[in-house]
DNA sequence: TCTTGACCTCAAGTTGACTTTAAGTAGTAG
DNA sequence: CTACTACTTAAAGTCAACTTGAGGTCAAGA
C-alpha cells in the first residue's frame, strides 16, 4: 500500500504518517522509488495507536507499549502500571459523566448547591488536585 | 488567600493561577497592595477544573461548563452531550484497560496474536480510527 | 527606615503532536 | 519523451496550556 492508500483506509493524514515513522511508530516496509510502502497491517498498528491516544497515551509510551520493533516484548508490569492509572481515569471519568448527567437534569439554582453533584464531583475530583496530576485528556479537536 | 496560599493548598502553580485568571476560568476578589486575594471557594472551583481537565475538557470548554460568571447558568443540552462523549471514552477506556490487564497476564506469543487481547482492542479501537477522532488523553507529566 | 523576599506584569520560551510550505523527484498517461 | 501528479524531504509554523525571565512594586520584619 501507498502512503495515501493508508490515508484513506485509516483516516490518519500522510503527514502524521510520515511524522509517526520519523518517531518510529510505525515503520515501512520498503520504497518504490521514493514512495513509502506499507504492509498490510499497518492498519491495525494504527488503530492500536489511535486507541493509545484516546486512553491517555503520549506518543512515546504508546512506542514503549507496543515496542518500537516487530515483537511487542513488552514489560508486563509497566502494562499493569497503566492500566492502574487507567482505571483511576475511568473512575473520575464515571463520576464526571454522571455529575454532568445530573447537573443536566437537577433543578437546583446553581449546580454547587445541589448535594448529589457536590458528591459527585467531590467523589471525582478527589486526587484530581494535588498529588501528581495523573493523566488529563484532551479533545483533539481538528 | 494569597495567591502562594491558593497555590499551596490546591498543588496548582501561582503561574497558572494568573494564566486561569486571564483566561477568566477563576477570579480574584481583590488586592491588597498588588497581591491578588483569592476567596476559600477557589479551592472548590480549580478542583472542578482539574476534573473537567481529566475529563477530556479544554480550558474554553470548561468555562462554558462552569460558566465564566458567578452562576452557573448552563447550558443543559451541552451537559448532556458533553456526558455521552464522556461515555464513549469511558467504554474504550474500559476496554483498554481490559486489554493492557490482559496483555501483561497473557502467555500468547504476541499480543497480536492473543484473540482475548485482538477483541478487546477491537473493541476499544472501533471508532478509534476514521470519525472524528473525539477526544484523546494526554499525561500531564511534569 | 531600610532591606528583603514575595508578589506583580508582560513578553517570550517550551512541549507534544502535528500541519504547512517550499523545493525537488519519479512513476505513469498520453 | 514530455507532462502531470502524487509522492518526497527538511524546515518552519501552529495550537493549547503552561512556564520562565526580566524588570518592577510593595508589605513587613530587623
Amino acid at each position: 500500500m501507498d502512503i495515501s492508500t493508508v490515508a484513506k483506509r485509516s483516516g490518519v493524514p500522510a503527514s502524521t504518517l510520515r511524522y509517526y515513522e520519523d518517531k518510529g511508530l510505525i515503520q515501512s516496509v520498503g520504497r518504490k522509488g521514493l514512495q513509502r510502502l506499507f504492509a498490510a497491517n499497518i492498519l491495525e498498528r494504527l488503530a492500536l495507536i489511535a486507541l493509545g491516544r484516546v486512553a491517555g497515551f503520549s506518543l512515546d509510551e504508546i512506542s514503549n507499549i507496543l515496542g518500537a520493533g516487530e515483537n511487542p516484548d513488552i514489560d508486563r508490569e509497566m502494562l499493569l502500571t497503566k492500566a492502574t492509572e487507567l482505571d483511576r481515569t475511568i473512575q473520575k471519568l464515571t463520576a464526571m459523566r454522571d455529575g454532568l448527567q445530573h447537573a443536566a437534569a437537577c433543578t437546583a439554582p446553581s449546580h454547587l448547591e445541589c448535594p448529589r453533584f457536590r458528591r459527585l464531583m467531590g467523589l471525582a475530583a478527589s486526587g484530581a488536585i494535588k498529588g501528581q496530576p495523573s493523566n488529563i485528556a484532551k479533545p483533539i479537536s481538528r
